[in-house]
DNA sequence: CTAAAACCTCACGTTGACGTCAGAGGCAAG
DNA sequence: CTTGCCTCTGACGTCAACGTGAGGTTTTAG
């Protein structure tokens, strides 16, 4: 598939999936016009890729993690930047739903109707 | 007190104190000299700043909130507002775990042994 | 065959929450 | 009174993940 199905499949810009590649996320072949070609699995890498980042990760962090996702294996190091950033993650789930609370917190105190306003 | 006690006790640098006003997020009374003088409850604004930002909101959006926290009263609007935000926040959280489980399966995938590479 | 749509590679623009430096004034201690 | 730290107001710098337009080629539909 060409870069526009693919961007059409995944929901992703076309300027994002170039993004990834020059970033070093996302590999593709060329057709003989300079064209970039994906493979269905590409679907489900680009859906990775978005979910990593939904999550915080930077481009840099997403592309030294996924060689291990592709060869299934870690090394010290990279297994320590994979729970530092799970951890990371969990703290920041934490901080959310103390907003979320906070904001809710806020939603029911501004929307009672303030009984020193109340009248008859 | 002074930008620098506060900045202290609220771990948040003097320069973003300066851009919370700037944004018309924290108020503060001047010194004859010009300096910047704020009582003990901005210690307590700066913290709910701090996780609204932290929850994702702008600053424009922390501007047009805070009124309401201060007077305790919401407008359709500002109500549909916070309702808004407090979804998105849910959604967020809800990718994050996401997130997250895939690192979990992504570290468990990586960390344990390949059987493939196992011998003897 | 041709026009529209999709693709290519630069390469500069955007946004938000600050960082950082410059140059100048303010304030408690010795 | 001066040394040293704090504060002030501009105003430019940063960083990441793209957006956007230029200028040109390729593919597809009719």
């Amino acid at each position: 598939m060409r870069i526009g199905d693919l961007a059409t499949r995944t929901d992703v810009s076309v300027r994002a999936l170039r993004y990834y590649e020059e970033q070093g996320l996302l590999a593709s072949t060329r057709s003989g016009s300079g064209q970039r070609l994906y493979g269905d699995a590409a679907v489900n890498r680009v859906r990775l890729i978005q979910q990593l980042y939904a999550a915080g990760l930077s481009s840099r962090t997403i592309a030294e993690l996924l060689p291990c996702v592709d060869a299934q294996v870690s090394t010290p190091e990279s297994r320590e930047r994979l729970v530092a950033e799970r951890d990371r993650i969990n703290t920041q789930i934490a901080e959310l739903i103390l907003a979320r609370d906070r904001l809710d917190d806020i939603i029911d105190m501004t929307s009672r109707p303030n009984p020193q306003c109340d009248y008859v």
